[in-house]
DNA sequence: ACCTGTTTTGACAGATTTTGTCAAATTTAG
DNA sequence: CTAAATTTGACAAAATCTGTCAAAACAGGT
C-alpha cells in the first residue's frame, strides 16, 4: 500500500534520476521534492500533473493516488475515519446522481 | 441527504431560537452561524462538538456529519472523487489494522 | 406603510497554514 | 577522503481560514 511519495520516489530512483533535475522540471527547489517522496508535504494538483507527464504515467491514477492521500491525511486522526469516508462516499453518489436537476 | 448546516438550521428553527443565541453560545457572530447554516462557511472541530451539546445529540453523530461534508468538498470538482474516496477506504483500513506493529 | 427583530451580505483584518527558498548538515557511493 | 545527493530546519511570501462589523434585505405584526 504506497503512497504517493513511494510511488514517485520509486519511479525516480528506477530511472536514476537525481531530486534535482525531477525538481528542476517541477520548478520546485529539490528540498522540496524531497519531501514529497517521504510525505513530509503534500504536493500540488499542477505538481501531480506535471510529474504523471514527466514519468509518462497516467494523470489520473496520480490524482486518485494525491487525492487519496489528502483525505487520508485528513481524517486520520479522528476514529470515525472510516465512517466518516463512507457517508461522504454515500453524499458524492447522492451529488452526482442529481446532478443537472432542480 | 442533508448536510451539516442543514441538519443544525433544523435543530435551531424546531427549537425557535435565533442565531443570536446559538451564535452567542458558540461565542462567535451571528453572521458566521449563519453562513454555516447556508454551508458558505466550514465550522470548526470545536464548534460541531459545543453545537452537538447544545442541542443534545450524540457528539460522534455530528463529527461524522461535519468531516464527511469537509470530504465532499475537497473531492467534488474531482471527475475521479468517488474512485479516490474508495482509495481512501482502503488506505485507512490498511493502516489501521497494522496500528501499532513494526 | 411602518416598526421591530432576524437574517444575509460583503468589506475588512488578524491568525494560521501552505508553499517555497536557502544554506548547512548528513548521508551515500566511489 | 571526496564529491554528489539528500535531508533538515530556519525563514519569508502568499494564500486560506476565522472572525468582526455595519449595512442591506427580509419577515411578521399593527
Amino acid at each position: 500500500m504506497d503512497s504517493f511519495g513511494d510511488t514517485i520516489r520509486k519511479l525516480r530512483e528506477d530511472n536514476e534520476l537525481p531530486l534535482r533535475t525531477v525538481a528542476a522540471f517541477l520548478d520546485i527547489d529539490q528540498a522540496i521534492l524531497s519531501k514529497i517522496e517521504r510525505g513530509q508535504r503534500k504536493p500540488t494538483r499542477e505538481q501531480v500533473v506535471k510529474l504523471a507527464e514527466y514519468f509518462k504515467v497516467k494523470e489520473t491514477d496520480f490524482l486518485v493516488a494525491w487525492l487519496s492521500d489528502k483525505l487520508v491525511y485528513e481524517v486520520e486522526d479522528e476514529d470515525i475515519a472510516l465512517k466518516a469516508l463512507q457517508v461522504a462516499e454515500e453524499k458524492v453518489k447522492y451529488i452526482t446522481k442529481n446532478k443537472g436537476k432542480k
